[in-house]
DNA sequence: CCACATTTGTAGCGCTCACTACATTATGGA
DNA sequence: TCCATAATGTAGTGAGCGCTACAAATGTGG
């Protein structure tokens, strides 16, 4: 059998520039052809290789969790909530005002609504988020259990909370935050964590 | 001299009608065919009334605001900083999960990153939600002169924060957090601001 | 009743959108 | 070498977008 033509592009480097313009313009405000040039390729390549727009999306979104995973392991391997709580909120005031990126965060800016024929995209980006949120609510389970946390404690709505807070930062930078800001806001949050943990 | 043939539509019906599906779709996932529908003109209508439908936007995001208004007044109105955050933030859990309106906020939901052409849009929204920040923090700074917020806290800081919490709330509700979970994280938030009260 | 001013409904403008037909080019296997 | 296979570049496709020209309709002032 026959192998056919080798793809002439990066594929990985491709969905890195792709992220950038759906974290930049939304999906639905970024278009093929922005898309295509950034990419690199001409239409029938990003067709071939993604699908379709939300098949490139989905790929972009795939690769954004993938490069935040150790990134987020590392995090939730911080020894108590607090800590874990504190360089969560720390590292996504730093990240989401990060000028090699564009501000907040493509779970956020990909697109919380979207017009008929898109309704699937708000889904996606909230699955992708929810992701983060299970990782911390797994680790203030733990923490509970270790005694980290008080008893009355309740490891989902902190782990709900902290989502919140860092889906409302990335809002903020979107519309011009500075780093500085969202470090308060990061601190006072800090403070409703320390306030159900022991000691 | 004449005064020419009178409206035949209520425009304040119309922007409620509107402001619904920008709310629901987003700017650009709302479509002039959807607007004009569930307003009940034609599109010649629409534009003389609004001139485009950036226009559109801003009077409906004007009209947002205005019934706010007073539902923000009486927040502020609370006694202390810890009730008028108490107040802002299960309200806010209440109004985002009423069956009544879209889910989340329209000020979030609008559109935080738009396509070419569109570049304001994100800031008109930006602008408005600056306006609760700014009410809270004047409010915050009052609470910190009347001794009810410690010496140490920041006034500015804890608006941000609120705001953050509130923008975040809208991201939860928008991918279908329910009044429960709002709530949980409107308790939580407001531990960090009783931390800075007195008492 | 008439002249003027403004809105309304019909119909469609130019443009850009996501997406693709097609011929060409580049590879691996027989 | 020659075929099968797959990616590439060119050049579009139909559909839907925001928006508007135009004439008919509807009001007011004289």
């Amino acid at each position: 059998m026959a192998m056919g033509r080798p793809r002439a592009f990066d594929a990985d480097a491709a969905l890195d520039q792709a992220m950038e313009v759906f974290w930049r313009h939304g999906y639905e405000g970024a278009t093929i052809a922005q898309l295509t040039e950034v990419m690199g390729i001409n239409p029938p390549s990003l067709y071939a290789a993604f699908g379709s727009k939300e098949g490139l999306l989905k790929a972009a979104l795939d690769r954004y969790s993938a490069k935040r995973a150790c990134w987020l392991e590392e995090i939730v391997s911080a020894p108590t909530a607090r800590e874990v709580a504190e360089r969560m909120l720390m590292g996504t005031a730093d990240s989401q005002t990060d000028p090699a990126n564009p501000p907040g965060c493509l779970l956020v800016q990909g697109g919380l609504a979207c017009g008929t024929g898109s309704e699937n995209v708000p889904f996606e980006l909230a699955a992708h988020r929810a992701q983060t949120e299970n990782q911390l609510r797994e680790r203030f389970v733990r923490a509970k259990a270790e005694g980290d946390l008080k008893e009355t404690a309740d490891p989902a709505a902190l782990a709900r909370y902290l989502s919140a807070v860092i889906a409302g930062m990335g809002v903020m930078a979107s519309s011009g935050a500075d780093r500085e800001a969202l470090r308060q806001v990061a601190a006072v949050s800090v403070k409703a964590i320390e306030e159900q943990s022991n000691s």
